[in-house]
Parts: structure tokens; sequence; C-alpha cells
DNA sequence: CGACCCCTTGATTAGCCTCAACAACCGTGG
DNA sequence: CCACGGTTGTTGAGGCTAATCAAGGGGTCG
């Protein structure tokens, strides 16, 4: 399944939860409504701020956003890319305050609601709050993925993971072409990596010398992914989640 | 509240659940069911492997222990310490297989417990679900600041945000003392932060120097705490839970 | 058309790693 | 109780990766 919901202006979320499980008419009917309401935003705009606290989450329903935090030393480091389907603002869930920022980084259209809306779901659909809490374990494992990547291997290594988790999620929402176009400015992937930009352009350089990558513009394809794979160790933590042990649907 | 299951017999869980909510009656009961069985390890044993399939989870009730990642060059990456009333195996809930392997790092006591057992709590204990939810989100927060550190912060630095940040979760757990005995070797300190253990010598010998900590053999005490936290800009992430948003209790 | 952003490239520097040697400590077994 | 081997901590010298500094070119948007 590949659902898009800015295909079928139905839920992005369901569409996306649908990979991983059948959703019963009740459950389908419970993410729908949270995406009643839209709200679009401009490529650039902060769609929220760190330390700011907030009521609501967001659905993405279409573009590219990531979330990051602004260091002491006016750094930034890019904790997360946000693509449709996804969850965004889930940080203040767990202080009342958002951990980090986000800001679009294309054009973008976002459903916004209530963190009752999530109590509800706690409390009538125990079999998607599990799926949304395998979804967060995943995130923290991919998160973890890119701990070790940061912290253990070379610049080239962990370019080599973003491209390959981008491409990876690309596929499961189902624009997943050969090849793509990749909004993020250099810097962005620097931030994301923890690298400079300057460092960002000579390994993407190399990468496309050596033919792992074929760049046009902002376009990219990867040509040699079974190489990159096997450079950056990418596991794709989002492939195929468990759900064996979930509770039955309400 | 700074319950300890191990000075109780009580759930360790319960415990740490209630510095965040009042438990009801059968919350509690709920929890205790998690702990009924009871496994010793030794210091230095693997608990769990990376790329196993789990049908457990564990509650941490003594000891300490922590997840790490092995990469293709040999390096490690531990990825989060843990102690008394944490959960362990969590990282299979998502997939199946574990993510990270689990070694003790001193003699620990854990309690196994399936995971239909979890199933259970998301149906019938929404808002034990949204707290442990919530705390999963919270572990996400704290490990993208530990991302952020370790991508865009000096050596002296990631010490220090790993010092902070291990003195702040023994205060939780209630063993907080000004001075802590420090199990790990500078070469997990190393694979914690993305150093060398080399270098974390060095490192550690200047914030002794500069008088920030004081050691006396694996006894470490926090002198310049504000000092500390002003430096690696540590924020406690699991001092508080917003639980405004729960569902009520079943 | 101009201003700005982004990409690109070169030269130099700095922070951390690697290698190496030794000292201190610990648990173990005799 | 002591001797021993292995692990951990400490320190120095030198090397390498990625950062910093700097400058120019191309594209895009107003």
């Amino acid at each position: 399944m590949s659902v898009q919901g800015d295909l079928l202006g139905g839920s992005c979320l369901a569409g996306r939860l649908s990979h991983y499980l059948a959703l019963t008419q009740s459950e389908q009917e419970a993410l729908d409504q949270l995406e009643q309401h839209e709200r679009n935003v401009k490529r650039g705009a902060v769609v929220l701020r760190e330390h700011d606290s907030s009521r609501e989450l967001f659905v993405v329903r279409k573009g590219w956003l990531y979330s990051f935090m602004l260091l002491g030393n006016g750094s930034r480091q890019i904790t997360r890319l946000h693509f449709p389907g996804d969850l965004i603002g889930v940080s203040s869930l767990a202080s009342g305050r958002l951990a980090e920022s986000v800001v679009a980084v294309t054009d973008a259209v976002l459903s916004p609601f209530g963190k009752d809306k999530l109590a509800a779901l706690f409390r009538l659909h125990p079999r998607l709050s599990a799926l949304i809490f395998s979804l967060a374990v995943a995130e923290r494992v991919a998160m973890a993925d890119r701990l070790a990547s940061i912290g253990r291997t070379s610049a080239r290594a962990r370019i080599a993971l973003l491209l390959c988790e981008i491409f990876a999620r690309m596929k499961i929402i189902g624009t997943g072409r050969e090849s793509l176009h990749l909004p993020l400015t250099q810097e962005d992937i620097g931030d994301a990596t923890g690298l400079t930009a300057v460092h960002v352009n000579r390994m993407m350089r190399g990468l496309a010398n050596d033919g792992l990558i074929e760049r046009r513009g902002s376009m990219v394809r990867l040509i040699g992914e079974d190489r990159l794979v096997a450079e950056s160790a990418f596991v794709d933590r989002f492939a195929r989640i468990d759900s064996s042990w979930f509770p039955d649907p309400a």
C-alpha cells in the first residue's frame, strides 16, 4: 500500500499507519478526526519554536520540514526530517514545552490537532496507541543509529547514512523514485550530520566522483545504493513494525 | 517521592512512575504484575544481544547497565545508561529484533516480563500508556540532546553533559548524593560520547584541574555543578512529565 | 540589474586520534 | 598472604580528519 493523504484528501496519518496494520473502520475514523483542519506554511517558515509551550501536534500532509536545536555556541543540530504522514511537535508531549524548533524546508500543509485528541486515542484505541508507541520506539532506534554514525564514523559515512535514510523514507510514503529533488542546502546536511557545509561539499563531490550518487543541481540519484548502504551500515527501522504483541483493536 | 523498589521489595517501575503521577490502586497492581520474577546478572554479563529476537522486556531493579551498538569498523556506541526503574529491551518492540545489546556494568537484578503484559497495559490502563509513551518521548529528546552534544560541541562539553545526566538521573531514583561511585571505565565514557579513552582521560583531568569535579579512584563529585550545566547546556528532560493531557485513569 | 544565497575550491589550523610506554589497581590462584 | 596477569588509568609525541578562513562563481528572486 502506498496511499498518500494528499492524493486522497483522506488522512495522511492513516495512510502511513496502514502500512503497518490493516486499520478497522473505527480506527480509520479516529485518525481522520485528527486531520480536519489544514494550515499552509511557506518555505522557510518557523512552524514551532523551541521552548514554547504548545497544546497541539501536527500531522504533515505535504512538504518537507525539519526539527532542530540551537546551541549556546551558535551552532545548530538538525534532529529529524519530517515527511508527509509524520507527526511533529511530539517533543512537547513530555514536558509541555517544545524541545526542538520546526521549520518548513518546502511549502507545506499541516493538520493541527489538540493533545486531547491523542488522549482520546489512548483511551479508545489501544492498538493504535501501541502502534504509535512502537513508531516512537523506532524513531528512538533510528536516532541511536545516527548517534553511532556521528559519534563513530567518518564524514563520508555520515552523509551516506543520511541519503539512505531519506530515500528509504521516501519509498515508504510512496514518492520513492530513483531520482529525488533534495531541497536541503549543504549547510542543512552539515547541521544534520555534525559537519560543516564546506566539508559536506567535498564529501558529496567524493561520493559523486566514486559513482555512488549522481547530482544535477538539486536532483540526486543513488547509483550504488548497495555500496552506500554498506558504507553507512544503514538499517531501515521503519520498513516493518512488529505488531504481533499488540492488543486487539477496540 | 523517592521510593526505590529494591528498598521496598515492591515494583521499581511503579516507584519510578509515581514520581510523575499519583498511581491508582489498580495501576499500582498492574505494574506489580510486571515484576513477579527476578533474574540476577553478574557484572560484565551480556543481558541482551543485538539482532536477537526477544519476547520479553526487563525492568531494572538494581544495578547499572548500558545499551550499545557495534559498528562495522569495530567501534562501539553506547546509546543509553540504565538505572533501577528503567525498562530495557524496548528496542525490540518496534521490529521484533533488538537494535542494541545490553550489558551489566555492575551486578544487577532484573525483572523479565512478556510483551503481552505490555499489551494488557495498553488495553486496560490508558493513562499509564500515555505516561510510558511520554517517557519514551522524553528519552528521544534526551537522545537528541546527546546528538547535538556529539555533533556540535567540544570533547569537554560532551563529558560534562554525560556527568550532568548521570547525576540528575541518580537524583530521581533517590540515590543522588553529592559524591558518586562511577563504575564506568574511561573507555565506556568514550564510547558514550564519541571519544577515545585517551582523550576522555585528558578532558576529565582538565575538568578536575579546573575544579569542576573531584575524583578519588572511581568516586566522582560535582563541585561546580552550575558551571558544568552551563558548559554542557544540560537540560533535565526527566525532571517532570506533563500529565495534563493524559486520559483519566481506567 | 543588483543583492543575496548557495556552491565550490584552496590554504591553513586545530582538535582529536593513534601509537606507545608505563604505572596503578584488581581479582585470582597458589 | 603474596605473586601474578590482566585491565584501567596516565602521559607524551606525532599524524590525520575535519574546521576555519578566504575568495570567487552561478543561480534566483525581487
